[in-house]
DNA sequence: TGAAATTATGGTCAGCTGACCATCTTTAGC
DNA sequence: GCTAAAGATGGTCAGCTGACCATAATTTCA
């Protein structure tokens, strides 16, 4: 039914029967450039599994600054997790950088899911827990790190990102100016 | 035994039979002030839940500074996440800002309980979704705010940690120096 | 393919921020 | 209670950073 999603599942140890009741519960949608998957102010409804493109997740402040909180690249999962775990309006808008295909779980079957698939809990906390790992060291990067380690740092954790993505949204997601990223490719380049 | 914590947990609903057995696997141990409960490279093998008193999980960067992860009051748990789950040497340090009172749990028992005890994983859980939504916040704050803001938000988010810490450490929290902490304390008592 | 939009870079400048140092106040711990 | 340490604030200054604007290159999509 979704082979890429199911290979990916696979690779986890999940057992066939347990891959195809996860599966068959998917509904598939493209998504143009640019179309966002959910809006600020909506409540984010499904679990979201990317097969191909890129989604990013980001906020517009006030004065009408993008910040990105996080990519999501082919066989990654998104969406806003405190407006899905409370069913309350999200405050980040989800959009697709690169056309995408995308699987979407209703809340309620993936709650289900959980429930009676424990190989699927188990694989979902592995998930949660790289999550907290990761977030916790863009923290202490943003508290402890200079314009350039970030920069340094976002390109030995994402290398093929530099290539997808244009520079803007790589300093929406360090939280520098695109003057500053463009002034340190500049000094990269004197070397 | 630890009547404190047990108050704590049966207010989460847990089950007599739980708490007691929870509470039976608890270590107490006090800490003075500044002493360290973990050093970065060592390895995190407990769960630290506090009593009373005050933790923070800090990291020194190779000037010297100081940057703050987390603080854990009364009430509350801490542990270097990463170090735990995985066993490997933590990147952090974990001390006491007050004198406190803990509990420790081994991790291999406490993974026991996890297993065997459904009401506290679940608990667990709830403790995790928070972590991960607060995470999330501070994220979005350390990228889109001002120095005035992220204070501003310190304040409205830990009313009470303005009267306990030093402005030293707000300022490491917050990932600003205490001279802009200084001047935006001077400017707002103009006003 | 071609026109429009997006993107990357550079110049300039104001001003915020941090480093360093000194001073005064407060707190810790014996 | 007393002494030493820690903390908070202020002055000064260099320089990093972002805002604004212009230009050139690249990409999108009709």
């Amino acid at each position: 039914m979704h082979p890429e999603f199911e290979t990916y599942l696979r690779r986890s140890d999940l057992s066939e029967e347990a891959v195809r009741k996860i599966s068959d519960l998917a509904v598939a949608r493209k998504l143009r450039r640019n179309e966002l998957l959910l809006s600020a102010g909506e409540i984010c409804r499904h679990k979201v599994f990317v097969v191909s493109g890129l989604l990013h997740t980001f906020n517009i402040s006030a004065g009408g600054t993008q910040h990105i909180l996080q990519f999501a690249p082919e066989n990654s999962w998104t969406l806003d997790v405190e407006s899905y775990d409370r069913q309350i309006p999200s405050q980040v808008s989800i959009g697709a950088v690169e056309p995408s295909t995308i699987l979407c779980w209703q809340k309620k079957d993936f709650d289900m899911l959980l429930a009676e698939v424990p190989q699927l809990k188990k694989f979902a906390e592995g998930l949660i827990a790289r999550n907290i790992h990761y977030s916790r060291k863009r923290i202490l990067i943003s508290l402890s790190a200079t314009p350039e380690e970030k920069y340094e740092d976002f390109i030995q954790t994402f290398p093929d990102y530099l290539a997808r993505l244009p520079l803007r949204m790589i300093a929406a997601y360090l939280g520098i100016s695109i003057k500053t990223l463009t002034r340190i490719r500049h000094a990269q380049l004197q070397r």
